[in-house]
RNA sequence: GCUGCUGUAGCUCAGUGGUAGAGCGCACCCUUGGUAAGGGUGAGGCCGGGAGUUCAAUCCUCCCCAGCAGCACCA
């Protein structure tokens, strides 16, 4: 006579079931709605297939469609395995290696066979077909435990040299599962796993792309095809998808920069921006609302140099750790009579800043500093140079030359915890002001860092002291700090949920010490001041790109590159619009006229598409009465007011959100 | 840096082994029109750079450069 499980379920009832049985069985016995819906379990707390057998006495939760996490991580695995699954059958000899979900969908990095060319976006419609029938076949999904013996001859049988070596190093304790798809293909996988290829819906996944990547994310290694999918629970699902990603490739930086004139790149200068009037305008909003943020919060900007000798590099540590980053120029004036400029090879070497923190302590070592002149923060909108892997260039997110709104704060060691506190307050403010939520992560030491454990342990508890006094929240990434302090990093969220990274702080112990930076303490004798890096916009390249694409190019009044246009219908109001853009401009508007010889259809048009908030629109009728007709960015109706009013409105609406 | 894809007019893109086309934009002319494209005419291109194959290369091959996507790195 064998006992009972006793299954305890959410609602706190408890059923009794024969030793063997499964979730789904749990399922059936309650009601055949249920036994339909049931996708999965959740046994424990753990998620698990809906026929893998109870092994004792559990706590179960069915998992429906409804528990759309779930289900949406479900989905995508099995929507993975239905990729590899269908590589092999069209190009047999096709190597697997990995596959897993991710944000939006799934991946499945593979290997091409031998006789082939890696995949590519052509091969995608016919895998996409090969994994719709592999769905409407209704493959049972089959969970099976092997010994790893066996798994490695399976796969060393099959030539699948990726998934052997997987098996040989899978961790001992743990208890090593393949899943079947049908009784012809199977995958070494820990699951869980939907119970059918049929559960998913075959008009719910579209495979988007393919690129490299390499085995276990290793550059060393083999690269591989990964094949990435997006994936969801119904068409519905993915269609919303399909629209959300053409919106963001509506907001790309790049794109409304050459549609709005703000930037350009070119392969000359590769990496680096050419900022066009109009971009440059918003710079020049942004750096000087920083300068008064900074200004009013008791920083004091200074300027530094651009190249500085390598020795001073090789002190700041910077030449061996980064070298590989930094331009380095020869000190020597070159000998250009013969074709090309000729460099001696004897030359001393120079490098272009990659950072400023170098420089300003130099500046702070200048003259002898007591105690009572801590904390002293030292601003600079520094312009750095850094020789960034080519592949990581990406529009104004990723660049060569860059500009950070940075400051270093030299401090007592008793001043740290209210120096992050005070920054972690003008970081909020700043980032408020230009709407964006933010997530804190704390970065932890990293395996190859100076300094000694003790220290590290007082500067991560430094910053989390700060944080629990200013009430925020925080993650904590271990292993992600710089190697010579942990950081704090701000991550923004946009309009449409994606993340950026900016802001950061950190506190530093090493380059004081590496440049004997010191102050006199009360004692009268010397000591080492703390230095805390720090950075809100992070760079003014990555941050204006990251507010056009938050904005759409649609900029508030106050950065927008031009803020209004009046706009004529007739020539005969020539010389009131022209008024009108003289008293505008009194009044500290950035504002165009358009008196060309247009319809007004077409001037409504261009200008709405060039993102200029607000478009005056003057014909006889305004002329004769000095009044505008507004036309707002957004809005189908005009608003007609009189000139006065206009300005008014467009003063207030100009004015930054921290005058106001 | 690695893998794949791409590079044709200012922009977005067609196209062909016999030195090129569209739409938008631009210039000029007509039109003075009330809130998202009025009409006409015209000027723009060493088809990313270099080498090779060929009678002939924008097109095929190789190398380089840059861009895009991802990876690996990062503000």
């Amino acid at each position: 006579m064998t006992e009972l499980l006793k299954i305890n379920l959410p609602d706190g009832s408890v059923r009794e079931m024969e030793p063997g049985s499964t979730p789904a069985d749990v399922a059936a016995a309650i009601g055949p709605g249920l036994a339909k819906a049931a996708i999965a379990a959740r046994v424990d707390g753990e998620l698990r297939d809906i026929n893998r057998p109870f092994e004792s006495d559990s706590e179960l939760a069915l998992v429906t469609a409804r528990d759309e996490d779930d289900a949406l991580e479900l989905a995508r695995h099995d929507f993975a395995h239905v990729l590899a699954e269908a590589v092999q059958a069209l190009w047999p000899g096709t190597q697997i290696t990995f596959g897993p979900s991710t944000d939006d969908g799934f991946y499945y990095d593979v290997k091409a066979p031998a006789d082939r060319d890696p995949f590519s976006m052509d091969d995608l419609p016919a895998i996409e077909e090969k994994m719709r029938e592999i769905i409407k076949a209704d493959k049972p999904l089959r969970r099976e435990v092997w010994s790893r013996q066996q798994l490695i001859d399976k796969w060393e049988a099959e030539g699948e040299a990726f998934k052997a070596e997987w098996a040989r190093e899978l961790p001992e304790n743990e208890e090593l599962t393949v899943y079947w798809s049908g009784e012809d293909w199977l995958d070494m996988c820990r699951g869980p796993h939907l119970a059918s290829t049929g559960k998913l819906d075959p008009q719910a996944f579209k495979l988007m792309r393919v690129a490299g990547a390499y085995w276990r994310g290793d550059q060393k290694n083999a690269q591989l095809t990964r094949i990435y999918g997006t994936g969801w629970l119904n068409k519905k699902q993915l269609n919303a998808h399909l629209t959300r990603l053409e919106e963001a490739a509506k907001r790309d930086h790049r794109k409304l920069g050459r549609e709005m004139d703000l930037f350009h790149l070119q392969e000359e200068a590769h990496g680096s921006v050419f900022w066009h009037p109009n971009g440059y305008r918003i710079w020049r909003q942004l750096e000087a609302y920083m300068r008064r943020k900074m200004d009013k919060a008791g920083y004091r900007e200074i300027k530094t140099p651009q190249v500085m000798d390598a020795r001073q590099w090789e002190q700041s540590g910077h030449w061996g750790k980064y070298r590989e980053n930094m331009f380095v120029i020869p000190d020597e004036v070159p000998n250009t009579e013969e074709d090309g400029p000729v460099i001696s090879g004897e030359a001393d070497w120079m490098a272009l800043k990659p950072m400023n923190c170098p420089a300003h302590v130099l500046v702070f070592k200048q003259g002898i500093t007591s105690y009572r002149d801590l904390p002293i923060r030292l601003g600079e909108m520094g312009c750095c140079h850094r020789n960034e892997p080519h592949g990581a260039l990406h529009g104004l997110m990723r660049v060569r030359q860059f500009t950070q709104d940075d400051a270093h704060i030299f401090c007592t060691e008793g001043q740290v915890v209210e120096e992050v506190q005070a920054f972690l307050a003008l970081a909020d403010t700043v980032y408020r002001d230009f709407g964006f939520s933010y997530d804190i992560k704390l970065a932890l030491r990293p395996e190859q860092r100076f300094g000694s454990d003790a220290d590290w342990d007082k500067a991560e508890q430094e910053l989390r002291d700060a944080l629990t006094a200013n009430g925020l929240e925080w993650e904590e990434l271990p292993g992600e700090g710089a190697f010579y302090a942990p950081k704090l990093e701000w991550h923004l969220t946009d309009a449409i949920g994606r993340t950026w990274q900016v802001g950061t702080i950190q506190s530093d112990r090493v380059l004081p010490d590496r440049l004997d930076a010191t102050y006199v303490g009360e004692d009268g004798e010397k000591h080492r001041p703390v230095m805390l890096h720090r950075a809100i916009f992070g760079s003014y390249e990555r941050f204006i790109g990251i507010l056009i694409e938050h904005f759409a190019g649609r900029l508030p009044v106050w950065l927008a590159p031009t803020q209004a246009v009046v706009a004529t219908i007739v020539s005969d109001a020539d010389d009131y619009a022209k008024e009108a853009v003289g008293k505008l401009e009194a009044a500290g508007i950035r504002v165009d006229s358009d008196l060309r010889n247009e319809k007004i259809n077409y001037k409504v048009r261009e200008h709405s598409l060039a993102k200029v908030p607000h478009l005056l629109v003057v014909g006889k009728r305004e002329a004769e009465e000095g009044t505008v007709a507004v036309r707002t960015l957004g809005e189908k109706d005009q608003r007609v007011m009189s000139l006065e009013e206009a300005i008014d409105m467009l003063r207030t609406e100009a004015t930054p959100p921290d005058l106001r």
